[in-house]
DNA sequence: CTGACAGAATGGTGTGACCTTTGTCAATGA
DNA sequence: TCATTGACAAAGGTCACACCATTCTGTCAG
């Protein structure tokens, strides 16, 4: 009935160093390390994961609800607990950021110069690693800008898929997850501003430069061209708002800004 | 009794978008948001906070543990809920990346290259805002590590002392906290790694190296040594063992590493 | 072969109870 | 008078049971 043998479950070590739901959480930690739970495989039932832990259900529900929270787990009602599967790029959740952001009064400005940052590093990469396929990908989204000019929303999408191609391309998974978290808190801000066409006509050639660096297999060039570009973007954002991060979560639509780009090819 | 005036926690949105926990999570997650909620502070009791909210303690309970997951509440079984206080650097938790490094493989290289990108972007940041403290912090710990080429424990100390003066100089917490992150991940296979006394001082050669840059204010210069700096470090640590990432959580002693470092005055 | 329906499977929520740890404060003894 | 100790209360941790909502699946009618 189950996915998953069930020998692989065994029940909860006796001398708990924690509490009972920590422990949990190390168990089922400790089978996603050692591979025994893989990207896409579904838990046991709730009811039948606690007798094999040997805890309560509550628990165990404990314990998969923290690991759901940083993004390891997913549980959808009717149909299961799974390992969660992302397409391509590994996702970080954005919202422990976004909380610490909020905590600690972190301005719009630092956010910008952590993407900045992020990205400059990663588009040097990329001009050293990006394969011919990279290459097209990147043309492709730069088209799409020219050919969505009057189209801010549509711009937007290539936009950010750009931006995901850059990252593919620099062959460090790690790098893009980081890169994405930040890109995540900035774009909550970004979506309500639409920017006007001719800012719109400027991005898209910077965006050309950036690609243009990086088919030269220019690493300097490409931190600088992403640089350039980054800055100019963060300009014009900000003469369009003079709130900072605190409007970002105004109303609703929280949570996977991102989702739409996260599943891109790329 | 309770340390927060009741008045805030206003009962639980009639039209709830998800499922009712999601919706706790929001609530407070906004309380966190307009500064209702403070670092330190403590939630009411859970058998309250869920009548205030208009819902049950399992639930609540569900939504606290979401957040204490990802780092920003704090429950002690017999004190109560708090909003995590962070000392002076805000921290978040590696846990997450780490389970994401078990799921798709990522490389003992790829955490490398990410830490040496961080850490070349903030180096290259405090070059240009260091102040005559952080330069003082910085040269007290090149000075401890000169004295502990002896000791490899401690002059491991210093080391993660001195890049963490120098997260701090740069003036970017996000950057710092993600540099944190990795940095905690590859600490755990470090640990192990007694390094010889000979590459301690070759080390602490290094870290002068970047100290010298940075107080020259040159952002170059800082970036490339902490470039060396970091290569050098990651051919000593891969000589001295062949194993990847898997053996970094072998036994007990998990989770925050980083935290004698975390909390030093810098 | 296809679509709709019914039932089972599964996570989500609620109620109530009890245990364990922590904090406080008064009683006690030095 | 001060420090120690003990008990009591507060608060989170765990458990059992019941029921709801959603999703999947397999069967049956068309």
């Amino acid at each position: 009935m189950t996915d998953l043998k069930n020998d692989k479950f065994k029940t909860i070590n006796p001398e708990r160093s924690g509490t009972t739901s920590e422990e949990v959480i190390s168990q089922l930690r400790e089978m996603i390390h050692s591979g025994e739970l893989r990207p896409g495989d579904r838990l046991p039932p709730e009811r039948d994961l606690a007798k094999l832990l040997g805890v309560s259900r509550p628990t165990l529900r404990a314990g998969i609800r923290s690991l759901a929270a940083v993004g390891v787990l997913q549980s959808r009602q009717g149909a299961g607990t799974f390992v969660v599967q992302t397409g391509g790029s590994p996702a970080l959740d954005s919202s422990p950021l976004r909380l610490m952001a909020s905590l600690h009064g972190f301005t719009s400005g630092e956010m910008f110069e952590a993407r900045q940052s992020l990205e400059m590093a990663i588009a040097g990469l990329a001009a050293e690693r990006a394969t011919s396929e990279h290459l097209a990908t990147l043309s492709e989204e730069i088209a799409g800008m020219f050919a969505s000019l009057d189209d801010p929303e549509q711009f937007l999408v290539h936009d950010m898929r750009f931006h995901q191609a850059v990252a593919a391309a620099s062959g460090n998974r790690i790098l893009t997850s980081l890169m994405n978290m930040v890109a995540t808190i900035l774009f909550d801000v970004r979506r309500k501003t639409v920017n006007r066409a001719k800012d719109l006509k400027e991005s898209a050639e910077m965006h050309r430069h950036v690609y243009r660096a990086i088919r030269q297999r220019s690493a300097e060039a490409a931190r600088n061209a992403m640089r350039d570009h980054l800055v100019l973007a963060q300009k014009a954002q900000e003469s369009e708002e003079a709130n900072g991060l605190e409007s970002a979560s105004g109303d609703g639509a929280n949570e996977s800004v991102l989702s739409s780009a996260t599943a891109l090819p790329g």
